[in-house]
DNA sequence: AGCAGGTTTAGCG
DNA sequence: CGCTAAACCTGCT
């Protein structure tokens, strides 16, 4: 199992990738230090690294928090430890597209289920934030929850919708 | 069994 | 509107 760690500007913290064959978990890690200070990959590095999974999302990830539209719908993750009804929604969750957002009783719909607390929980278990974009199902009336805290959640939508915009205009 | 959770809806002021 | 309570389903103890 190997881990690469690179730098989410647009979130202003780093984003930890573990995965062997594939990926296992992505994870938020707070700066400690100054932007500039900090020992990370550096581009080439992360680019030129060949071809495990790591790498490979790591580059997409890397292009995704540039602003390009990225959708991971190339990149095999491992879901373990979890139960079959949370490895359903979160395979759902997969399928909401850039910039798109979902109610959680619509996804809840989508799975075929009036469990919207339910769909709430196994979200919050999402082992892989950014590549499965829970990020994207928010509540009826309001934002709803994230693991990350709420606050990540909003710069990330905004991030999006930005880059959507950007891309109309 | 009982409880809590990334919600939703209805009911009431 | 804003607040509270109850209902929904799943997973953990």
């Amino acid at each position: 199992m190997r881990t690469e760690v690179i730098y989410a500007k647009p979130l202003g913290c780093c984003l930890k990738i573990k995965g062997g064959e594939k990926i296992v978990s992505t994870e938020f890690v707070p700066l400690k230090h100054k932007l500039g200070k900090i020992d990370l990959p550096s581009w080439e590095h992360t680019v030129h690294r060949s071809c495990d999974s790591v790498a490979a999302v790591s580059r997409e990830l890397i292009r995704y928090f540039g602003g390009e539209i990225v959708d991971f719908s190339s990149c095999e993750v491992k879901l373990g430890s979890l139960t079959i009804f949370e490895k359903r929604v979160l395979e759902k969750t997969r399928e909401i597209r850039y910039g798109q957002r979902l109610t959680y009783l619509e996804l809840a719909g989508l799975i075929g289920t009036n469990g919207i607390r339910a769909v709430g929980n196994a979200l919050a278990k999402n082992p892989i934030p950014i590549v499965i974009p829970c990020h994207r199902v928010v509540a009826k009336n309001g934002i709803g929850g994230y693991s990350g805290g709420v606050e990540l959640k909003k710069k990330l939508l905004r991030f999006e919708t930005a880059n959507m915009q950007m891309l109309k205009g």
